[in-house]
DNA sequence: TCTGGGGTCCTAGGACCC
DNA sequence: TCTGGGGTCCTAGGACCC
């Protein structure tokens, strides 16, 4: 059977929310990642309004105010518009019975034989259009495929509140015909190692051998770029288990010099990052650090113990020693990351076992500050720093 | 105009084992 | 005693996405 795939993507979907819930923000140029003033903040998303200004997503906003000083600037209010995503996918998850969600604001529904009950696919995308927005108050853009990849770069041909059906049997033809910066999973980078190896077409990368692909972009990037152009279904995903990460960190108004408060950042960081860990049901052996310099130089340490990371203490004592062993003492710090990888689900795990000596009892107060704070968000408990007293380690 | 935060996946090199 | 080849696991860094 002829697979169908939908992309439904959300037309510049914070800047859009924003408009719906403050009606005189709309018809105006909206922009949501900081407001005049706010250091080092880039731009999340800007309405359309804004967009013909010329500014995009991930700009800095210092640019932005530039180029549109009278947009209406916002800081993001993450809980608002993961209320409104989650009102959508359910929206979806009544024309598809197997929907993947792939970030806050686009999904791909698998619409294949679902011809019968609901009728031809350009319809349904339709109808599909007018419901969100009957219900939601939103717009959004699909595309329609019968690959999610090609569907994917169908639903951004047509933006905001288009729709690009790509018949059956013309998805060859398309990826030929499409430009080469539009090829989805090839950034920047690889945009510039094509143009240097001669590549300037979809129809240029057509007519090399995988082989030779991949000796030019390495086995994966190679492969990926054989198959792209010629519309393969292969190019699927989504489906493969993936490993799970939990990640916490900050970019500093003005770079750090000093080693205490490096230490609170990675505190904080590591309570974060166990806050959602308890709230996911999710545990970790494995840690890791990010430490981003004044000159925007990144280095990362990681570290796997045979113990679960089983508190805060426990996440900030693994983080500092990974601190200690890669920091280059005397340089500013511009960002810190901490973060858990390779997550299981708590119950895969006899617990108790696998904690060190007293850690358990430290573990379950832990985990009652976690409850509290979960029921009552408005009670912010001071942070774990103040759990226990912290000695300087440096 | 100096460049957010949260993720996933790939690669290359070293350790270790047979 | 100057050294093979394969497999697997771990780590650091990079590319990419929204």
């Amino acid at each position: 059977m002829e697979h169908v795939y939908f992309h439904v993507d959300l037309d510049a979907f914070f800047a859009s929310v924003e408009q719906l819930d403050h009606p005189e923000y709309r018809n105006k140029p909206v922009i949501v990642g900081g407001i005049p003033g706010d250091r080092r903040s880039v731009v999340s998303t800007a309405s359309y309004e804004a967009r013909k200004y010329g500014v995009h997503s991930a700009m800095p906003l210092e640019k932005a105010i530039k180029l549109c000083p009278n947009a209406i600037f916002l800081r993001p209010n993450f809980h608002r518009y993961q209320e409104k995503s989650l009102q959508i996918m359910e929206l979806f998850n009544s024309f598809s019975p197997s929907v993947i969600q792939i970030s806050i604001d686009e999904a791909f529904l698998d619409m294949t034989g679902t011809q019968k009950l609901f009728g031809k696919p350009e319809e349904v995308a339709q109808r599909l259009k007018k419901e969100v927005k009957e219900e939601t108050g939103l717009t959004v853009s699909v595309g329609v495929a019968s690959t999610m990849y090609i569907a994917k770069i169908a639903s951004g041909l047509s933006k905001p509140n288009g729709l690009t059906v790509i018949p059956n049997g013309q998805e060859e033809d398309f990826m030929l015909k499409l430009p080469i910066t539009k090829l989805w999973g090839i950034g920047t980078k690889t945009q510039e190692h094509l143009k240097q190896a001669g590549f300037y077409t979809t129809q240029n990368i057509y007519n090399y051998s995988l082989s030779g692909l991949k000796t030019i972009f390495g086995n994966a990037t190679g492969t990926f770029l054989y198959n792209a152009v010629r519309g393969n279904k292969e190019l699927l995903f989504g489906e493969n288990p993936k490993s799970r990460s939990i990640s916490s960190e900050t970019t500093f108004d003005f770079d750090l010099t000093d080693l205490y408060a490096m230490e609170s950042a990675i505190m904080e960081l590591s309570y974060n990052v166990l806050f959602r860990m308890h709230k996911e049901q999710v545990h970790s052996c494995t840690v890791s650090i990010k430490i981003r310099y004044s000159d925007f130089t990144t280095v990362s340490a990681q570290s796997t113990e045979s113990r679960l990371v089983s508190s805060v203490d426990d996440m900030f004592n693994r983080c500092c020693k990974l601190f200690e062993k890669k920091y280059e003492k005397g340089r500013g710090i511009r960002l810190l990351g901490v973060s858990c990888e390779n997550l299981e689900d708590k119950d895969t795990h006899i617990q108790a076992e696998l904690f060190d000596f007293g850690e358990e009892k430290k573990a379950k107060v832990e985990k009652a500050i976690f409850e509290l704070e979960k029921k009552h968000p408005e009670i912010k408990i001071k942070k774990a720093r103040l759990l226990e007293s912290t000695q300087k380690r440096f």
